[in-house]
DNA sequence: CTTGACTCTGTAGTTGACTACGGAGTTATG
DNA sequence: CATAACTCCGTAGTCAACTACAGAGTCAAG
């Protein structure tokens, strides 16, 4: 019920929320949202008279990216770096985190396309009936024919 | 040394080897061997009268199933289950675990794809020079705009 | 005024696949 | 025979990103 809101980072800021509010608006968890407040992805926010954390837009939106890092496949860690990089970093800084993580992503996406082609192969190979004797997907396996990827190393 | 060596599991076995040297000759860790011996991953060895691992070859054999299996994208329990299924289940069973693997595989592959398009769009829109004021990589993260990805759930 | 829902802090548990450690016994080498 | 290298066991730590819990205070509704 606005309790002493002086809201010293965000003075023209439209609703306070609750954590709960934020959590339900952004779909995360509570516990989440002091996770990374700990973790440095969110700013520490203003207080009510009793101690609840009260969150303005700001909050929301930096959550926002969060995820949207997140699901780009960036850690916590290089979010944080993210968010240090936008409040004064250079292009430089930002696209060379970006562009290694797209080095990492399509270093997996190899290997995901390798074991894909092999599964692929062997369910296709077995007929799915009968004892196990002579299957192929245990065959290759057991005796690494139709079984050998390439695999490189990582970093 | 050799001592005492009637190898009940596998009477005609070549050489016996030391865990040390099962892990050498497999490129695992000693600890991943013992790791594994309480997963069920491999059989428990025989001993020497001082209480030394012996390995003979199946012990090779079983490790390389693991790390095949592995490579795959099985998990350690699944891996555990397809042992199970090789001594004696259906073809049924394999093809399942397998195809249904697959499906995993190609899920998170299509997600990989996702992030794969995004960042190197992003990567290709930024310059990579200046400031990092409207640089497109930090702008898309901070309003979701050239960052849109389909989700699914999982499982 | 009393529920019940919400929030606080700090710490600990989860998952998966290892990896490390301490302290003791064993074996190979000079 | 001393020493280094190996092995034993059991337990605990690591990593990432949460998730849960206990015990206490706060707030809105009836």
């Amino acid at each position: 019920m606005n309790t002493a809101i002086r809201n010293r980072t965000n003075p023209a800021s439209g609703k306070s929320l609750k954590i709960g509010e934020l959590a339900e608006a952004s779909g995360v968890g509570i516990e989440t949202i002091r996770y990374y407040e700990r973790r440095k992805l969110l700013p520490k926010p203003l207080r009510t008279a009793s101690g609840y954390r009260m969150y303005g837009d700001e909050a929301v939106q930096q959550l926002a990216f969060v995820r949207r890092a997140q699901r780009l496949g960036f850690s916590l860690d290089e979010i944080s770096r993210l968010l240090e990089l936008q409040q004064g970093g250079g292009k430089a800084e930002v696209r060379e985190l970006a562009s290694h993580k797209l080095a990492m992503v399509e270093e997996k996406l190899r290997d995901l396309q390798n074991m894909q082609a092999t599964l692929k192969n062997l369910v296709d190979q077995c007929s799915g009936r009968g004892r196990v004797d002579g299957c192929p997907i245990i065959h290759a396996l057991a005796d690494g024919e139709t079984c050998e990827q390439q695999h490189h190393e990582k970093e």
